[in-house]
DNA sequence: ATACAATATTAACACTGTTAAGTTAGATTA
DNA sequence: TAATCTAACTTAACAGTGTTAATATTGTAT
């Protein structure tokens, strides 16, 4: 009897052990994607990082595609919490719904890389990933449907369509966010005015 | 006297050579580049699609960023030359804008890859173009100044600043053309009819 | 025919992602 | 405690990458 809950214990400790160096190979991934970019991040470098010989990566990932997956869903975990602080917000559903294209976008512009892992590289190299029922990314998408059907019920919208009302919303943050992480070169319009006008601009429209 | 004409001659035929096999590459890397997704691409298989031998393409091309830079230049051309035929179109300018959103949104989704590996691959791989005088890319944003300048002009817009407002309707189509190529499995609504509400909206937004 | 320039090729370097085989170390059992 | 088993990790290798330097080939001009 004793010896089986050592047992279980020590299997335990050991799950925990494997679960911090995978989590340990998650941020030294992250950190490498996010400051040289994906494609100039080898597996060998992620080894040297952590210490560890490059295969040992591969007992904890399939190869670097599903490296960079675990990566981004991270980032969408993230973006989800943030998001869900405003949940909070008590004020004008529309009010609400204005702040949360701006969270978006000033998340998306605080880790740009990160975004752009996320919403277009990883597109890229992972096939079908179409936001899948209980993935992270759906969360986030869901977020998004309330916020806009609250404006519905309220019937502060023109349109009923929560769908492509918040799909409209979403291309034009995700629009803006990605032109001012491409080009930051490009002679734009102040940044924060160029956002606000961005969503006010939509909300107007859905508003007509 | 003689001798000197012909050696012009064979010259310029030297030089037209030399710049058929220029487009020859170019033409092979576009088709492999959009086919097989940039990184996928291999300088050497572009050499043997062309029968010659990889190094030879060095003698065109500075490196694989200058060529995808080459490929990214012919696709503004094609945009701003599709673009340019609504000119001619000379029904209300605002229908005229609406039309060139819809036209910008169809040539991205008909040259999908094109429009990733030049809005989103080259950036990510060419520092600094900054939308640049002269450039085509600037020609192609010109455009949209000019279609919302006339807006602006007939006082069909509520704000007058032509930048922020070319760039608020950039930001849409940008953004729809996107999520629409990268997320193919999403459950959108219809697409023509997100392309023509994304559009409608930020129009509609814009002269509220 | 000879010299010359432009053009193209071969060989090599230091990398890449990934797999298969081999090693090590720690827990379990006898 | 000694033998066994197994999970964790490493070494070695493969086929491929972008790119450079040295070499060869070609067609033109003297």
């Amino acid at each position: 009897m004793e010896t089986k809950v050592k047992t279980m214990g020590t299997k335990e400790r050991r799950a925990r052990e494997k679960e911090q160096l995978r989590r340990q190979i998650l941020v030294a991934a992250r950190e490498l994607f996010v400051n040289e970019g994906y494609e100039n991040v080898s597996m060998r470098k992620i080894a040297n990082k952590i210490e560890y010989s490059p295969t040992t990566i591969y007992l904890y990932f399939k190869d670097k595609a599903d490296l960079l997956d675990s990566v981004c869903k991270e980032t969408l975990l993230n973006l989800l919490n943030t998001l869900e602080e405003l949940k909070n917000d008590k004020s004008d559903p529309v009010e609400t719904l204005r702040k949360s294209g701006r969270t978006y976008v000033e998340f998306g512009l605080k880790y740009p890389q990160d975004y752009k892992l996320t919403f277009v590289i990883r597109p890229q190299f992972q096939k079908d990933l179409g936001l899948q029922e209980g993935s992270v990314g759906e969360k986030v998408f869901n977020y998004l449907r309330e916020m806009v059907s609250e404006c519905v019920r309220q019937k502060r919208f023109r349109q009923a369509d929560v769908e492509t009302t918040g799909q409209v919303l979403w291309s034009a943050v995700h629009g803006v966010t990605l032109l001012l992480i491409d080009f930051p070169d490009f002679p734009w319009t102040e940044k924060d005015k160029l956002i606000d006008t961005v969503i006010h601009t939509t909300i107007e429209g859905l508003k007509a």
